[in-house]
DNA sequence: CGCCAATTTGGACTTGTTCCAAACTACGCC
DNA sequence: GGCGTAGTTTGGAACAAGTCCAAATTGGCG
């Protein structure tokens, strides 16, 4: 293991999950640096290109697993594919709906100004707020 | 063609497309009451049910032509199935994450106060925002 | 070091959706 | 009303994302 590895192990570690070095990698290409939006197999390739051996059944198992610790929040834009957004703070996203590139929106830049009850006996998990923008014809 | 079924009609010549018995079978499920979500395989069931003969292929190929002519808009709130809302108008969604079940929220009752700019050279083509609420644990 | 539960893996499988070529049908024309 | 043709429908094959599974591997503890 790479000595830099060691914050990651304690993440994992933190999380209940064994330091594995399929973890590990992936975990280094998604905390490393700055927040990222992935898919599966966006990720498998990656990690593949990095020289790393992770199958693609191991990229799905650890993404559903970094969710469900909350590492990780999955990101619904696209109905045929699902996305993994690294930042799990309160924010919004812009989706470029011709490119597929999705962007983080920093709360202050939207202000939700009323948001309705939950019905009773349900509480809200979530709000999502995603602008779509397409390229301007000239 | 049964008498009730002249204004579908006229719906779908004005968008271009020949009446067929299907798409009037489909049109009918979809406009004659009030506004609904439906994903494709619910619709076919729902067809097959109701005694019409309509094949998934044509539910898919329906649904879609429906949606680019702008008389269904669609909805995406689940990355594993696609879901379409006959309510094409300014509105906003409640989606209930235990059930799947998908309701509207009318524009009022949600106030969004402020969104960005668009990035240079684009243009907003929708916001989309949902409210995921989960049964409240007792 | 050795054991065992956790993890990984390739491949089969499932599910939602699209594609395709052949059969069918709406509709304008005579 | 019958015809021709372009538009439409259809079953089944094909596809893509994602899950499942049983066998092989491996991390961590004693």
């Amino acid at each position: 293991m790479h000595r830099s590895d060691a914050p990651l192990t304690e993440i994992l570690k933190r999380h209940g999950m064994r330091p594995t070095r399929q973890r590990l990698a992936l975990a280094k290409l998604l905390f490393a640096g700055a927040n990222r939006h992935v898919s599966a197999e966006n990720l498998h390739d990656e990690a593949l290109r990095a020289g790393a051996r992770v199958s693609l059944a191991t990229v799905y198992n650890t993404l559903n697993q970094f969710t469900a610790v909350g590492l990780l929040r999955e990101v619904t834009v696209d109905s045929n594919r699902s996305y993994f957004d690294t930042n799990t703070t309160d924010h919004h996203h812009l989706y470029f709906q011709d490119t597929g590139r999705l962007e983080d929106l920093q709360p202050s830049a939207v202000r939700i100004g009323k948001l309705p009850d939950p019905p009773e006996g349900t509480t809200i998990s979530r709000v999502d707020l995603v602008i779509r923008v397409t390229a301007r014809p000239d």
